[in-house]
DNA sequence: TCAAAAGTGTTCCGAATACACCCATGA
DNA sequence: TCATGGGTGTATTCGGAACACTTTTGA
């Protein structure tokens, strides 16, 4: 099936790992921005859904599950590619912190490579550092009313890993105790039967989502919120 | 200039008056779905941006101010239309309670109508329903953390006709007096010199938004909640 | 004078906040 | 034994919720 040679679907993927939120990004190598920093992106094929779209735009990049995909926007500004008008469908995406390996790049990107969003170069091709900026924006506003913040966590995790993730998406410094009595009354996780190791200090409790929990609360309507 | 006759955008444009919530919906003449109840919707041209053809698909049907619009969500199922695929942005928009007139339709409509939010049609043309349940969805959210629910109101209302129309829109009973107290606690309403008449009891202080306090309180990113 | 709409204060309870020390472990 | 990370309780404050009567006006 052909590609709709004008609208593209751009993805805003964020991972949380060595205690930085990271976003994939391209490094371009063909026109227009050769060489500039790009969002992962494919056109749509004809007999294609945008969430699929979306997918696929991911699975040349990286070799991991999709934990958690949306879309958020659809811009129709008449000038953001220099080539002709291309309208983008944008989405934003978060995978689990597992590990993971990304590909070398394909014929569209010289490599690809996951940047910590304090680090971001302050020009990316096209329109897409507005659309990253509107990406985290709604992470960090989603991530206070939905528990969509465990999505970037392994399956196991300890309340400090989930506090300090929460801390570094939000930049806001909150106290460790009233964040675990709040997150603790939701019941929305549960110890495992684990613990830590392999590293100086006590050893800690390993925690897990609990996804029964959740869609349970989901369906009365209660929202998590930090 | 031409049209894309793939990319369709949709208007779910909401009203407040005599005390209900009303969308503004079309009776098709054309086929597909004719006979059937629609949204507001035009092809968008080559040379013209998705916000500009929300605002199109609306002149041809209304004569008013649209007081709010904001997109709302791209939708490309492939077979939403019998014709072809075609791609949907879906916008969504509110219209101040002030004289306004409807037009008589025109080559795709036979005429135009606010329905009460709670008298819609079960079967609207093409996937219009479920658009129309994602704009109640996201008014009844956005309107509890932003102010935008006075964008409906005419310039000078009561208290009390601001409460009715939070109670109307959220489906919820809750107390005057406390949403009263919250209200001016923002300092986002102030008093006009002005009073309601034409009615038997008691003369009503009339109030406006606060656009100026607003913009203000916005920056330092305080939100406005009920 | 009565019906209709507008206006207004206080108490209670629960949640959010502020705050600091002990425990377990491996090097 | 010490450095590192994990774990935990209480007092105070503030905001949300519950609750009913009086005032003004025009018919």
């Amino acid at each position: 099936m052909t590609n709709y040679p004008n609208i593209a679907v751009d993805v805003v993927l964020f991972s949380y790992f060595e205690k930085a939120l990271n976003v994939l990004l391209i490094q371009r190598n063909i026109a227009p921005f050769i060489g500039q920093y790009a969002l992962p992106g494919v056109f749509l094929k004809e007999d294609e859904m945008a969430d699929n779209a979306a997918l696929r735009a991911l699975k040349d990049e990286t070799n991991v599950q999709i934990a958690y995909l949306e879309q958020l926007y659809t811009i129709t500004d008449l000038h953001r590619d220099p080539r002709q008008r291309i309208i983008s469908i944008s989405y934003f995406g978060l995978v689990n912190q597992n590990d993971f390996t990304l590909s070398d790049g394909n014929e569209d990107a010289s490599f690809v490579e996951w940047v910590n969003v304090n680090e971001i170069p302050t020009r990316l091709a096209f329109d897409h550092g507005e659309i990253l900026e509107m990406a985290l924006t709604r992470l960090r506003t989603k991530v206070q009313y939905e528990p969509i913040g465990f999505e970037l966590l392994p399956e196991w995790f300890t309340l400090t890993e989930l506090y300090d993730m929460y801390r570094i998406i939000l930049q806001k410094e909150f106290d460790r105790r009233n964040f675990t009595r709040k997150v603790m009354s939701y019941g929305l996780i549960k110890k495992t039967e684990h613990k830590t190791g392999g590293h100086v200090g006590r050893k800690g409790q390993l925690y897990e989502f609990d996804l029964e929990r959740y869609t349970e609360l989901a369906k009365t309507g209660v929202y998590f919120e930090i």
